[in-house]
DNA sequence: CGTTCGATTGATACCGGTGTCACAATACGG
DNA sequence: CCGTATTGTGACACCGGTATCAATCGAACG
């Protein structure tokens, strides 16, 4: 009997001289083992360079050990900080992370998930904004039977459901923060209709303003698609105001980086014409110029936590699952796109 | 006896009135299969809604249907191309992808792979630049028997193993292109050292200048590390220089955004004072003021024939895999950074 | 010393598919 | 009409783990 490819559980039992299910209790810790067994036992293991073999484990267990990330978030910078957060949690575990894009647009989006879901039967999965923000999906998951963790920008769901920043609060803060700059006539570059982290930001923004007892025409608020484009477009409505606003709040950083892109195009310093604040700090944040001013989004911690999450409620113990936050603050971050509004 | 969960294999047999070999012999479309036994099975199936459980198959198969990402480059919006570009191959098989970054500077990273690849036991793997390049990634897989398929600037490998894109053709007609337009002092933005794209695409630069008998003093070449920070860095240097460049070559677009920043730091109109080229057409290319004339390097097509090529192996029929092309062409995208030089 | 009990361990049946091979049924050639 | 292919199907072992439950052993107890 010629041993060709990896070693098996019959290969350490036969060798140590045990069972099967003894060398299965040592590789599950099991408590209730000998101390000297288990030494054994794992010498045999270390010597034949052993490893479980996880599809016949996830066979036997009726479970896999397949985390799923499911997104259609367009940022490419977003999503890679959600995969990296995911990774660090499951780093060490037996977990790996299968990534599905999906098309929030198809008319057969929600048929195609289940036919993942039910295909892969993963042990559970993420979802990452927006496609975290339709119920529909959650509740396919539950009928299906899939664990899942929605991250959004505000309460979405029970707390073991969900990772949540606060948005509304951030938004409020900083434009709190643009108002205390002495800006009057501060403009508003809303992210598309639908998203739920573009409602919350929104209401922010128009709260501080009420707040404030600062008026908030129609006119004021430009409506993008968190696209860099968007952004340039819905800046050129605020800019052809009269009077001209002399801040813009744009709820993602793309968005602002169009905001920056048709000042300059307009000959618009930044921030002495006109000051500028974005939302998510990611890098086009820090590269553009000048360095934007913006509110750190912490969604790769908010991601690893989803994954804990997930893998917390394995064992059904939600103690564990309790213990991880479910919501993350987001901060200002002053750089260089804010200053006094010029005087008139 | 209760059935709770998905029906089984057995439940479709018992059903159906046959074994679980003929249902299996279905699920499989083999071929001697009476017509009329293989409609009632579908029947059936489809009646349950039966589908057949991934990991008991792996199991009895002795492989899996799990593809791996393997990267370590820290540009976003190349890592999601890749990953899209594999994710269409994948569409519409069995086959699912487990992404898995590295840490290039770790000394344990080898081990680490060598660790994850025998544990998950993958059907393949797909090797993204920068660690393709390294040969004793190649060599492990090849030694633990795991597929692969590298992705580089240059052939890395064999034909069944690799998938190329012609930096450095590329590169040299980017460079003709600036001298073309009447540049004589170009400078370049190198990526790192080590970096065999970086290597492809400095040849691909010197060889232009010349071919064109262009003097090209060391001091006309900063290396950069790929970041918009050290694109920045670099441009200074070069910038310094009396007399100055009038064009740069930037060996990506993050690098050549971090010119333009420099440029525009100095007063230096783009194009009119300063013309730039860079190499990758992220979305950062055509975002940046003015949108940047660069190659476009077809990273997700290249991520889609690569999978297609790792698939093709699947059945050791190398005859599909032949059929993938390993070589593909990157162009040049001709936008609002560059023209002619200055008169002096 | 026999009994009880807790700690360890193993025999065996799964998990849900696939491969092997034997066998029945039908077709074909002589 | 018989021997031999050819086609279609099922019984059963197996993939490499885990769960159940009974067996074994030594110590403690009465």
């Amino acid at each position: 009997m010629q041993k060709t490819g990896q070693p098996t559980i019959n290969d350490v039992a036969r060798i140590a001289g045990v069972s099967k299910k003894t060398v299965s209790r040592v590789i599950n810790r099991s408590p209730l083992l000998n101390e000297d067994t288990r030494r054994k036992v794992e010498e045999v293991i270390g010597d034949l360079g052993y490893i479980p073999n996880p599809q016949a484990r996830a066979l036997a267990l009726r479970r896999n050990f397949l985390i799923g990330l499911v997104h259609d978030n367009p940022n490419a910078q977003t999503v890679m900080n959600v995969q990296q957060g995911m990774l660090e949690a499951l780093h060490d575990t037996e977990f790996e992370m299968v990534v599905r894009p999906v098309d929030r647009g198809s008319p057969t989006m929600l048929d195609d998930l289940r036919h993942f879901l039910e295909r892969q039967r993963l042990f559970g999965v993420l979802l990452m904004p927006p496609i975290s923000e339709n119920d529909a999906v959650a509740t396919l998951c539950d009928k299906i039977g899939c664990r899942y963790v929605r991250m959004g920008s505000v309460a979405l769901d029970d707390d073991a459901h969900m990772v949540a920043s606060n948005d509304y609060e951030a938004v409020r803060g900083a434009t709190d923060y643009l108002i205390a700059q002495g800006h009057r006539r501060i403009g508003l570059v809303a992210g598309p209709h639908g998203f739920r982290s573009a409602h919350e930001r929104r209401r922010g923004f128009e709260d501080a303003l009420a707040a404030a007892k600062i008026a908030l025409p129609r006119s004021m608020i430009a409506e993008g698609n968190y696209t860099f484009e968007s952004g340039i477009a819905a800046a050129e409505r605020l800019l052809d105001l009269t009077p001209r606003p002399t801040a813009i709040f744009s709820c993602n950083d793309e968005m602002a980086a169009g905001v920056i892109h048709a000042a300059a195009q307009r000959g618009l310093a930044v921030p002495r014409d006109l000051s500028i604040v974005g939302f998510d700090d990611t890098p086009i944040a820090a590269h553009v110029w000048p360095p934007l001013t913006t509110v750190r989004w912490p969604i790769a911690s908010m991601a690893r936590s989803a994954a804990l999450k997930l893998l917390a409620g394995m064992d059904d113990s939600n103690a564990d699952a309790v213990s991880e936050p479910s919501l993350f603050l987001s901060t200002l971050i002053r750089r260089g796109s804010v200053a006094s509004p010029p005087l008139e």
